[in-house]
DNA sequence: GTCTATAACGAGATAGAC
DNA sequence: GTCTATCTCGTTATAGAC
């Protein structure tokens, strides 16, 4: 009946476009930047269009942030998948945030933190539940590498898993308006060193597997 | 001429009043998510009023911007001023986020980073100024920690300035929304311990002076 | 310096034809 | 599912009286 099966053109269905098109904007403007009118030209559609596929602004935004978690989660169960030690994963994470910023966007619920005291309440408990997400995740890996014992850890570890979620999401923050991605690595590599300083002397300098 | 001199009631002048009015609503809401009604509103006062004084949201921005930087030094200067060794002026900069933070703020300049795309040209101008500031500053803290002692870096000093600043950026930035100051106090202590390891074995546990 | 009044525009949203 | 047309409201901004 509706139509899911049968699509093999370059073109995803409308609803899809239109979250393409207003993620986009949201990582770049903020929820209170851009507009209906702003997606609907972008997509050469009008903005009652828009309305069919989505009621309003808030409904929009509450599509938005759960389909980026939801992308985010399944993003951490491929790392899982790979079986890396936890330097590895902590590793890929940090990669996920700068291929963010090399899209020049801001992380969508970084940006949505920003404009948090504006949102509808759903788009607020949806943006709280992306970081519990992401936090209870590197809690996971904290704990593999202290009993695996490729980190040093002391006390908890959903302390550090805070403070790397806050330090990537403010290194990608601050590196934008400079545009320049080199300020995020620096940021983010003197993170992992800290939060996660490597048991074993030798480190491995490529990444490719 | 202009009133300057005798006032001595708890009533500032109506510019500083609007300032401080349009300071906390950006630090709260973003500067895409208050408006020049909100600010009368809370004055008292009407829009129009609003205009005589900043001729547009732009100016007015821009007015916030430069002011909120010159506090900023002013406060950096303070701090010199105490004479401290580096650990203890690094403990003192945090401090100021701190407050910020308590103020259920997030720092305004952070909160334009987040709305950097949408910015009048002045205003982005000022805000990087305000990064390149706090950074030159917490650069030297550095070095005068390697040149006393009292800090153990190795290479450069501007990275960890750098990374300080993301850093508390975006501890507060995601502090913010779950309302919760242990998370950013947390974030920062791991922050400051990882760049600023003392070399002193024995740690000051009182902040009072 | 502050007001009333209003202009000019954009935003989010709806009705109803096709 | 997409359109045209329209509505209502909020926002920035200006003119001109007091």
């Amino acid at each position: 009946m509706q139509q899911a099966g049968g699509r093999r053109r370059a073109n995803r269905d409308t609803p899809e476009r239109i979250l393409d098109s207003a993620e986009r904007l949201v990582q770049s403007r903020g929820f209170n930047g851009f507009s209906y009118a702003d997606v609907a030209a972008e997509l050469g559609i009008t903005k009652a269009s828009l309305h069919y596929h989505f009621a309003g602004k808030a409904e929009l935004g509450q599509a938005l942030v759960e389909r980026y978690a939801a992308r985010f989660v399944a993003a951490l169960e491929g790392i899982d998948a790979a079986g890396g030690d936890a330097p590895a994963k902590l590793d890929a994470y940090t990669r996920i945030y700068g291929d963010v910023l090399r899209n020049k966007r801001m992380c969508l619920c970084g940006m949505l933190a920003a404009d948090y005291d504006t949102l509808p309440p759903p788009m607020r408990d949806a943006v709280i539940r992306f970081f519990d997400d992401n936090e209870s995740w590197l809690t996971k890996v904290f704990e593999q590498g202290r009993s695996e014992g490729s980190l040093q850890l002391e006390g908890s570890s959903h302390e550090p898993a805070q403070a790397l979620v806050s330090g990537l999401e403010g290194a990608m923050l601050v590196a934008r308006p400079y545009g320049d991605v080199a300020r995020f690595e620096s940021a983010a590599t003197r993170l992992l060193a800290s939060l996660a300083s490597a048991t074993t002397p030798e480190r491995p300098s490529r990444n490719d597997r």
